[in-house]
DNA sequence: GGTGGCATGTAACCGGTTACATGATTAT
DNA sequence: ATAATCATGTAACCGGTTACATGCCACC
């Protein structure tokens, strides 16, 4: 059997830690923002923690410098940096810019401190060709069944197409800016 | 008790199944669009179309007009039309507008044959509103965090507004069009 | 001596998908 | 016959959330 698949949680949880060690209370608090993708509780994050650590992928040691209570810090192991910038330098397919361009943002956000501003250039121009591919395959099939439409069906599909060109001007944006920096 | 809450993935084949009484095979065709959020393989599907059936929300009769093995063909109980009306006229409330925007759409295209024009611009209005303090206070969040974001993060934090402000000048585009058609 | 923030943990559930399995009918 | 399509179904899994439970420490 192959070895066991990251899930994309535990992949933010590396990401994170790949900035600084932190606590599990420390990473609940980062998951607590409006724009996060998951949950603040602690449900599958210490559990995360723990199997990341069997794997080798995180090292925890007790940190007792506050007077608080002693809390697990976690850090990245050199298995699990690498594992890390596998996954954020994973191809950007289709299905990804489809259904996953949340994780895409994730992984640009994770990119910056663990590769070059090339590199960052050199993800945002991917991720711009992917999408402008998808969108036109998109716009295309919405072309093809307008005929089949009803109003408010249409407009939702515009909706959906839309959202994709915006973030085709996002990207835009983010690399000019990446750029001039 | 109160009675078995009804899931998203019902909502939607109730929905579906108030224009035109389907079949489980056609609601899997209906699902197979790539802007579908939700599977059209059969796994959670026909479980649910017997749930609704057990609790009256669909009715089922067997067709056998065609030449072809006979199929189920679902459609709407009155049980099913008024759940499916409370589900579209429900308030609109932030958590929806934040995380569930696609469902709010979905509803919207529901909403279409189930109520009238003026239904349809007073269902935008609210979530037009809704959005519009959602993305004041989600501006207000990213300024305040400004001074300690890092480059990528800035930017991946600006794309979540330029995406919630896209869906915002959708509204305001399908205003125009429900109210000028 | 209670309250509230820090810190970690588990059990149960949930909505949904994958993969598999089956059988009928039509076309080749 | 055999492949393709129509049609329905189930078992197992998956990632993730909710709800609950516990204990430490500081502050008032």
């Amino acid at each position: 059997m192959p070895k066991e698949a990251i899930i994309d949680f535990e992949y933010a949880l590396l990401g994170l830690l790949s900035a600084a060690p932190m606590s599990g209370y420390d990473l609940r608090k980062a998951f607590a923002t409006p724009l996060s993708r998951f949950s603040a509780s602690p449900g599958g994050l210490y559990p995360a923690l723990r199997r990341l650590e069997r794997r080798g992928l995180l090292a925890a040691r007790v940190d007792r410098s506050g007077e608080l209570r002693a809390r697990r810090l976690y850090q990245l192991t050199e298995a699990g940096a690498a594992a890390l910038d596998a996954w954020i330098r994973q191809p950007i397919d289709q299905e990804m810019v489809a259904r996953r361009l949340d994780l895409v943002l994730l992984r640009f956000v994770f990119l910056e401190g663990r590769g070059t501003r090339a590199d960052a250039i050199d993800f945002l121009e991917r991720l711009k060709g992917e999408l402008a591919r998808y969108l036109d395959l998109l716009e295309a099939q919405v072309e093809s069944l307008k005929g089949m439409f009803t109003l408010h069906q249409r407009l939702a599909a515009e909706n959906g197409v839309a959202g994709f060109r915006g973030q085709l001007a996002w990207v835009e944006c983010a690399l000019t800016e990446l750029r001039s920096a």
